[in-house]
DNA sequence: AACACGATTCACT
DNA sequence: GTGAATCGTGTTA
């Protein structure tokens, strides 16, 4: 068994199939680059769509229209789409052409957590406790769409003799994965998808993967909360 | 040009 | 838990 969850070879990370990628997205750390400050945090929640036979899935039936375009692209292309308002994050997978992605629904706050109840308005879980939610917080909108997502780049700190983020040979507007800085779940749980109602098979289908007993997860009850949900 | 429909969020009860 | 707000997008005429 490849243990395709440790590698940093971006290309095939994101090509592993859809469901393996939205779980092994569980913990990992992104971060966007937004007015030369860095913001970002571990994923939480994530729901796979699996393209041209998903009746859920802006891919099905393979019907290409232009503001879905992003979902056709290879793999790790970022595809932005706009619901009521509020911009969807999704992580695209399989080879060009292939309609599949990874919705990012919830992210666990980590760095410039200020500035995210700054751009939310809000605090707490609120901050990016939901799919609208996180972007809003990170300041992700269209200018990301067809973009790809890259491995974070560190330098050597001669002090500190640490590595840190070399910030100025960062870009804005891209999302950023930093492999080594990332969480392992204790346990990934599933349910059907969220708000896909009337979809057959497809409303049905255990395709939502959270870190169980993460504040962060969208509807994740109180009592349900734990302290401990990193190994 | 009109219409229907969401991969949601928020403010209620 | 329920309902309203809200508007970009694709379809049809």
């Amino acid at each position: 068994m490849k243990k395709i969850n440790s590698v940093h070879n971006m290309k095939q990370f994101f090509e592993q199939d859809t469901v393996s990628l939205a779980k092994n997205l569980l913990g990992k750390l992104i971060l966007v680059k937004k007015n030369n400050e860095l913001l970002g945090g571990y994923i939480v929640e994530t729901e796979a769509y699996l393209g041209v036979v998903d009746r859920a899935c802006h891919g099905f039936e393979g019907k290409l229209t232009p503001k879905v375009e992003a979902l056709f692209g290879k793999a790790g292309t970022v595809y932005i789409y706009t619901m009521h308002t509020h911009k969807m994050l999704n992580i695209v997978s399989c080879e060009e052409g292939n309609p599949q992605a990874v919705l990012i629904r919830g992210i666990e706050p980590v760095i410039n957590i200020e500035r995210m109840i700054e751009n939310r308005g809000k605090e707490g879980i609120l901050i990016s406790n939901g799919p609208g939610k996180l972007t809003k917080a990170m300041g992700i909108g269209d200018m990301f769409n067809k973009s790809k997502i890259c491995e974070i780049t560190k330098k050597f700190h001669k002090v500190s003799k640490k590595s840190i983020y070399d910030i100025e040979n960062m870009q804005e507007n891209i999302l950023y994965i930093d492999f080594e800085n990332s969480k392992i779940p204790k346990n990934i749980e599933s349910s059907a998808r969220i708000g896909i109602p009337n979809k057959g098979i497809w409303t049905e289908k255990e395709l939502r993967y959270f870190v169980a007993g993460n504040k962060y997860v969208s509807g994740m009850k109180k009592s349900e909360f734990k302290d401990e949900c990193w190994k």
